[in-house]
DNA sequence: CATGAATGAGTCTTCATTCAT
DNA sequence: TATGAATGAAGACTCATTCAT
């Protein structure tokens, strides 16, 4: 019907019932269906089930690091590109539901099973831009001299995940979620 | 036949292959062939795959809520009952990783096609258990006066979180990480 | 529990579960469950399912087979006695729809993978009961003289068969059904 | 692969098994054995066992219905018309004996537990085709003034039941018994 | 590009039955 | 008498995948 994009529309329902449903309860024909097309088509286009479950984690990680990488490197403060770094997931998050899901299902796959995605070295890449970020904060005294990476990862990760678990899962959050996390993160909660 | 109580060896076959593999690439038959009996005798007593998935993961939440309810009660310094309930978390991970990724899993569970687990309900008495932690901290002056439940939650929850998943996978961590996470989490990172 | 009529009790559920959900859709643990014991407890008294089976269902063959013969050796005209029998059918569906039920069931079961019931023995029996009573007809004048046995089933079994399947399934029966029957039995249709 | 579309013949052994073994003893995979095919394409064709079920039912209802139409239709006296009735009836059932038997197993079903198939109103459709027939009849006084369609009911169809049993279990009949019914029909037993 | 039809392997689940107690 | 626990066999059904068209 539609044109070329009956790829892109493969993909986004995929990420849909992947999402909802995990790779093992959502079946080749679930997809097919909900895109109107039939089983086969999905084959010419992305080989097998596991392919296509890769390719849509793969489009939607691209997508996040990249705007996380243009975020990281605004010039600004390293407090304000901290906060920037936060927002920006709860507003991914936020705008694609099932695809947040479907990066937290892949997150936390078992290790046999499953097709095994690749999420360590996103999750290296992400680890070396907060890393530098938090090296400049060390180098012009936003930050104490003593942070080190794993210090920053916990301090800043810990609440994104917990943020964008409370979001996936619409639960209650207070609209100065982001700006709380900021501040427990500079400033702790000791006295 | 073999010692031991039947049921109490499914309940750990199923615990770790439900952990290992997740839900939906688990079988029945695979819980069965892992304990030595056959199909039927999960049946008569879990009732059903979701029932015995249901009642694995009850009976862990169970195990390490009470072990955080003894911590946190314990006559001692806020600080250092953070520090118990981080500790204790991590150990308990540790010391059943196939149970801690069970856990893991049933958390970051997709919103349909599996079994439907009230995590939601011993997340609630987690919060509880540390928003009178908290309480106390604020009443006593070892925590800021400004200090709510939500901003507990993302500076010890999330690092927990982060923690428990190098654990569960066996990335590599520091020795000290737990007296690190609660250094952050009462000072933070800024300078 | 009730002392020594466990035996009726599982003859009475099992010829009504048999009698609604037919023979294969019925289960052992159906019919335990129903009465209130356990399992081994039906195999105790009847040894397997088919035996529970054939037990029922001939303890109604004999019951309504015993009042056919009182019926039919009444000492009144051959129509009184027709008129008797066919009540007698009637009155026996609607006091056990689930008995009748069982009957009609059996009569038209599947040629092969079900208990064979011994129906041919009784529809002899109820055959020679038939006969004797049209020969009865024939020789004191009440019925025409070339009528044979072939005619007085035909006339005689077709509308109790279809009077019966009508009750069991509650369809609306008018008041006079048993007379209406009779009235054609005697006189046929024809002007 | 082998000749005659595969559908057909998946019909035409569901008939013959249902019939001959009933709905709850027939498995899906007696079914497809016994056409020559795998599991799934009777799934593919039919949806499901109920479906199979219900189809087989439905094609030889229209069938059989199709064919009593035409023949109360005919230009014809109420006693030919009615005499072919009868012998149609038979005649189906001689012809396709397994057919007849699913008609009649489907006819006495239990009141659970299986497929509920729609024999009412295909009763009921056939209980008009009688009426309007007996309606002629009393209009052109070939039957008696006062009967009614329940009356008319009970002679045929009652005869017309009994003998198609016969029939189908192969039981003796005399040459002469569709004549030996309409004339019991017409004029009934009595002197 | 896309499909209708098909399949081998596997899914969860239930069955009638048994046996030590 | 009755049961708790167990089983081998079979049930309906779904799966990812293929292939001729």
């Amino acid at each position: 019907m539609s044109e070329g994009d009956v790829r892109e529309r493969i993909l986004a329902e995929a990420t849909r019932l992947f999402g909802e449903q995990g790779y093992g309860l959502t079946s080749v024909r679930d997809v097919a269906r909900a895109v109107g097309v039939t089983n086969p088509t999905l084959y010419y286009h992305f080989g097998s089930k596991e392919g296509l479950y890769l390719e849509a984690i793969r489009v939607h990680q691209e997508a996040i690091y990249d705007r996380l990488v243009e975020v990281v490197n605004r010039p600004a403060s390293v407090r304000e590109r901290i906060r920037a770094y936060v927002q920006v997931q709860f507003e991914a998050t936020a705008a694609n539901r099932s695809a947040a899901r479907l990066m937290m299902y892949a997150n936390h796959r078992p290790e046999s099973g499953e097709p095994q995605v690749d999420m360590m070295s996103v999750h290296l890449k992400m680890e070396q831009l907060l890393g530098k970020l938090f090296a400049e904060g060390v180098a012009n005294g936003e930050l104490r001299p003593d942070v080190e990476v794993i210090d920053g990862l916990m301090a800043v990760t810990g609440p994104v995940i917990l943020g964008c678990y409370a979001v996936v899962n619409q639960l209650p959050t207070p609209d100065d979620l982001v700006d709380r996390i900021v501040d427990v993160i500079f400033r702790g909660l000791g006295a």
